[in-house]
RNA sequence: GGGCCUGUAGCUUAGCCAGGUAGAGCGUCCGGCUUUUAACCGGAUGGCCAAGGGUUCGAAUCCCUUCAGGCCCGCCA
């Protein structure tokens, strides 16, 4: 992009008509990250984000009344947001809040919370209506047969008799069903539904111009150099294809494309995409630090389809972030870059390049791109404070068993500092470890969370535990329960015994653990025993030996 | 019918634009930690780069064909 000049407007656009999910994200994050590349390479970037609230319903979705049927047609600016029934709530659309504002507004709290730096909202409808788009407006429907002849012969598709470069409202505001007359600069005239006539006046903003020209027609505005879209803009024939060569119309070259594939929701339970669920970015930024949101993205290629996985997936993905981030600080005093083949270098740059924008401060983007740039040309040592950086020792899959264990935070932190996972700089969890285990609460509540990572704490001898344990153990669960029946509850002792009873009869360590997980959780292994034992009731515990010692010596 | 994107180890993938011995992570397996076992540390296993053909001294990378999946060409963002 340096080729094309050191300034350049990176610009989004996305239709406020209803819920805002996931895939939106991409939109935007991708040309969030793209800002930041260009400011690293010290380029002069702005970032704009069009809201086209000036499109028109299209139908009454899913989750509106039906009584929107009368609003079909009509400009999302100029309509009232739904109620939580989906129904026209008119009260808030006094107090000014429109159906755009209604789903733009938690938008718009997602991306300052994933630290998306936007430069300038351009609210479509406002824009029109402030005149901003009265040359091209004029200049499109002045030149309609050339913008006609690029549709019909790029697109492949031939354009109605009537097409005119322009949407006009009628006096009710609706856009539907508007035929065209005549073209009298700067008025469109007009026969609406019922047969009334009217004319518009372009430059005014009396309705707009449709989307394939609206789309360069912002390009124009505005200066776009740079714009991110969905692959059905980008197909051979879609609207980036008519809009490149409709802009030269206006005597301005199209912006550099990037077209990304979508996100999909893997079905997961409730989740599945046939229920027509899907989820928001506030939705998922419940479960995780918006770290992992912007992870999602950076981590894989624009052009790559993603399954967004609420379940297993997402807690892979948390994990495999925070082992790069720590690998990202890994300093180069013992040659260990040296040694690793081209290949590896590259790759490994790519990854911290990949961390970097993944982190919501876009100031700590820019050091870690840098380093990744430098390692290997010079010293890296001493290179950051983690704490800064929000490293943590805790997976997300320990915490995940953590906070399942344990109801009481401090409990969580205790077991964790017993374990030596909080690092030495120390003593307590940080902020950020705390707003995790927060998010982690969140999530194990939710349908969201893996039934694979869900403790299963049996009340009954298992399926497991028949099949696999030995007659042999018979003496050695006796023992265990009679030792449990009166000695301390806490982690120690439960965990003295466990361990001592077991040596005193030679038995494997490895072996007495792994029959207390088929009795206990039913699997081959868990998280500590110990710490599962002491949270359960002593008599769940011992009754849970005594149907195990039974099921031996029946 | 026309076109675009994708297809690399069991899984997720890097590398492709500017050809030069296929890089990771997860998983799996083994070893260590002998009061542990979804933890941690070390090691290993694993790929005729979708298939076929061509160009080249050399192809995952360039060209052609085929197969598979996704998408667009319906004023629809």
């Amino acid at each position: 992009m340096s080729h094309r000049g050191d300034k350049h407007v990176i610009a989004s656009g996305i239709t406020p008509s209803g819920e805002f999910h996931i895939g939106h994200l991409r939109e935007i994050l991708t040309s969030d990250i793209i800002k930041r590349a260009c400011i690293t390479q010290e380029l002069d970037a702005e970032f704009v984000f069009f809201v086209d609230d000036a499109d028109p319903l299209r139908k009454v979705y899913s989750f509106l009344d039906n009584s929107y049927e009368t609003y079909i047609g009509h400009q999302l600016a100029n309509i009232p947001p739904p109620d939580e029934n989906g129904i026209p709530d008119l009260e808030r659309f006094e107090q000014g809040i429109s159906y755009a504002q209604h789903f733009l507004e938690p938008f718009k709290k997602s991306l300052q919370m994933l630290g998306v730096e936007i430069d300038e909202y351009i609210y479509n409808y406002d824009a029109y209506k402030s005149e901003k788009f009265s040359d091209v407006s004029r200049t499109a429907c002045n030149r309609a047969d050339e913008i006609r002849e690029i549709i019909e012969r790029v697109s492949g598709r031939e354009l109605d008799a009537n097409w005119f470069p322009w949407n006009p409202i009628d006096a009710k505001g609706c856009m539907d069903g508007i035929t065209i007359t005549g073209w009298d600069d700067p008025f469109v005239h007009w026969l609406d539904s019922d047969g009334n006539a009217g004319r518009s006046d372009v430059t005014k903003g009396e309705g707009k111009l449709p989307w394939r020209i609206d789309w360069p027609a912002k390009w124009a505005w505005r200066g776009v150099t740079m714009e991110p879209f969905g692959k059905d803009h980008g197909a051979a024939g879609g609207s980036y294809d008519t809009g490149k060569e409709i802009v030269r119309l206006f005597d301005v070259e199209p912006p550099y494309p990037t077209t990304y594939e979508w996100i999909s929701l893997k079905g997961a339970g409730a989740m599945s995409s046939s229920t027509g669920v899907t989820i928001g970015p506030l939705e998922a930024l419940r479960l995780v630090p918006p770290q992992i949101m912007r992870y999602l993205i950076t981590r894989n290629q624009p052009k790559r389809h993603i399954d967004f996985d609420t379940g297993n997936a997402l807690i892979e993905l948390a994990d495999e972030y925070q082992r790069n981030l720590a690998e990202t600080m890994r300093e180069n005093d013992d040659g260990w870059w040296g040694e690793l083949s081209r290949r590896q270098q590259k790759a490994w740059k790519d990854m911290v390049s990949r961390i970097g924008y993944a982190q919501i401060n876009s100031d700590i983007s820019s050091a870690i791109s840098g380093f990744a740039q430098k390692i290997g040309n010079s010293e890296t040592t001493a290179y950051l404070d983690n704490q800064y950086f929000g490293l943590s020792k805790i997976t997300f899959r320990h915490l995940a068993l953590l906070a399942q264990l344990r109801e009481n935070d401090d409990a969580v932190w205790e077991s964790v500092r017993r374990s030596g996972l909080i690092h030495e700089i120390h003593d307590g969890p940080t902020e950020n470890e705390v707003h995790r285990l927060q998010l982690m609460r969140n999530w194990i509540a939710s349908p969201h969370f893996p039934d694979g990572f869900r403790l299963r704490i049996q009340t009954q001898i298992s399926e497991l535990a028949k099949e696999n344990m030995d007659p042999r153990d018979v003496e050695y669960l006796r023992a265990l329960a009679e030792a449990f029946s009166d000695c301390e509850w806490d982690w120690g002792a439960i965990n003295n015994h466990v361990c001592e009873l077991a040596k005193e009869r030679g038995m494997k360590l490895r072996d007495a653990f792994q029959l207390m997980y088929w009795i206990v959780l039913d699997q081959d292994y868990g998280p500590k025993l110990a710490s599962i034992l002491e949270e359960m009731e002593r008599d769940a515990v011992l009754s849970l030996l005594q149907s195990a010692i039974d099921e031996l010596s029946a």
